[in-house]
DNA sequence: GTAGGGTGTAGAACCGGTTTCACAAAATTG
DNA sequence: CAATTTTGTGAAACCGGTTCTACACCCTAC
């Protein structure tokens, strides 16, 4: 179908290892010859055959992205990233959904490396590791985690100091005069059980005693009339909370839906704070107060390191950690 | 690095070719020699590399996802839906964005051409299709669009009527009592254009005039003051419209936050209609009445198209329309 | 009993590239 | 000016598969 390099060769009338010569500047080509072939190459637009090629270099300008669900603004955002990071440097990105399945994980890694991409990026994620370190350690592929927390030191990993997150929400609060702050979370994934961890450390930190009435754990991703009853419930604890911290986005756009409906008004009735500063919090009224997690940064650093990793660099076998920020929108005030 | 036909034509003691004929089931083999291969294969974990394969067969099991912007919801869901049919079918999906450029998406199509996909899917676009019909003619690369309307016949193409979709809206609100119904758009996209039509046309079917002073044009991204102002001054007009369409959800969720903060109330001030059915649609309070577009069958349709084509089915280049549908939600209500 | 028709298998060619090797011609050196 | 190195090139092997061809073997049939 295509043109290949033999009709190349013929047209410049070289031997097929001269024209690959000159395409990869390989070896010694005169300047003629040269001059030839490149002429014939462009004369029938003439494009090197990448499978091929990567048959014998085992290269094929491919990483895969495992992600958990493209749906999710989130990873959407990531994986947007990602295809034009990779792009810049001549790689194509092949996309799969692991739908927080961890045999799925498994099987698309599998598949990945079948279809010998060069190297692959792992964005999210809840569940320990390990089980893929045979698959991935047997194939030898070099492999980056984002925003996946494993307790083992076997892989590159970037993530996003959760913990100080959570701190950095209750510290703000606490600095806006509130003393009684609920806590909207749910237990599913350790990147919410470590901002959890920061609320309580905040607590200490300014000698306060953490309210157990005041955190409402819900383990269910669709809320129920029964939970938003809970959350309502906060309003007849005495003395009533004046602030609300949710772990994340989601759910604090949920509970700002709640609000709205019994005609709870924020930020004047109780301030609310977020986290991930996913598109939608700015957009809704009143905007949404929310802990910045820099994953522009975050997905970059992480295919930057691949990237280094692939060009045969040295491997950091290394996690790194940035820091998230406070975002201040309309969803929270200063109280006396 | 990994084991190949070689390896496990020794281990047999046949010849490749057996091992090939075995592993295709292309050419009779005996039980004894099959056993033997097959025990091989299972005792190395052998997986044959789609890339040497690739190489004779012209097939790599892999195909091609041009979107606009994967940050985009829209398209997020749609390459959901892409990448999750064609795994089903032993396909890796390759995602390229082209941000609404018409260049870059020429230099994508080449790029997956020369990738070796087996097909490409085109999801969204404006802008007429021609000037790739040279670059995937040559190549000869089964090619379907979804959501993109062009002129010409040559492609196998999905869309949507978008057309009867604002003739929904519109007589959706004309059936709750509505009379003077504005209308926000913008003049970027073709489907916008056709579902300004469908606003017209329904006027047209009900013997109303269309109020020129009630189309609101925006041809920006991103909003500014002056841009709001113009469409608050449609409460100066007299008599004042009872109802309001924007041509995307997005576009109805900004007037939604302009009216909040001018306590302008929806539904009793006035009812809000979009466009998409996008999933924040149904989170904003009031949640938003919408025209529902059924970009799952949309995506499934086209995905289907092109999986039949690389079957060697028969190719349909035909244009294949689906109907969108209202969803009513508590953004619209019925008046005097 | 031998010609004809399946099986079952190995060998070789091929897919489209890269790379090693050999060798001739040109350039450098003593 | 002979000896040695460098430069330029083609032939061949290889990457890991598939497929075509050839051939041996066994079975049926006339």
């Amino acid at each position: 179908m295509a043109v290949t390099i033999n009709e190349i060769a013929k047209l410049a009338h070289v031997s097929k290892s001269t024209v690959s010569r000159v395409i990869n500047k390989s070896g010694p080509v005169s300047k003629k010859t040269q001059e030839a072939v490149l002429s014939a190459i462009a004369s029938v637009n003439y494009k090197p055959s990448p499978i091929a090629r990567g048959l014998t270099l085992k290269k094929t300008n491919t990483i895969g992205l495992v992600l958990q669900d493209i749906r999710n603004p989130y990873y959407a955002l990531a994986s947007w990233h990602v295809e034009r990071f990779f792009r810049r440097f001549g790689y194509i990105t092949i996309m799969c959904n692991a739908d927080n399945d961890t045999d799925m994980e498994k099987s698309i890694l599998g598949a990945m490396a079948e279809h010998s991409v060069d190297g692959v990026l792992v964005i999210g994620g809840e569940k320990d590791y390990s089980h893929v370190i045979e698959d991935s350690g047997q194939a030898g592929l070099p492999l980056v985690l984002v925003d996946r927390e494993t307790s083992n030191g076997f892989f590159t990993e970037v993530t996003l100091d959760n913990e100080y997150g959570g701190q950095l929400a209750t510290e703000y609060l606490f600095s806006q005069g509130h003393r009684r702050i609920a806590y909207v979370t749910s237990e599913f994934t350790v990147a919410e059980k470590l901002r959890r961890r920061g609320y309580i450390h905040e607590h200490r930190n300014r000698g306060i005693a953490v309210d157990n009435d005041l955190i409402i754990s819900i383990d269910e991703q669709q809320w129920h009339e029964g939970d938003l009853n809970r959350i309502l419930r906060i309003f007849s604890l005495d003395p009533k909370p004046t602030a609300l911290f949710a772990s994340n986005d989601f759910k604090a756009l949920q509970v700002l839906r709640l609000f709205k409906r019994n005609s709870i008004s924020v930020p004047d009735d109780i301030s609310v704070v977020g986290f991930d500063d996913i598109e939608i919090a700015s957009m809704v009224h009143p905007a949404l107060t929310t802990v910045h997690q820099p994953i522009d940064r975050m997905v970059e650093l992480g295919a930057k390191l691949l990237l280094d990793q692939l060009d045969g660099g040295s491997v950091v076998k290394e996690k790194q950690v940035l820091n998230p920020w406070l975002v201040e929108r309309e969803s929270t005030r200063r109280i006396a």
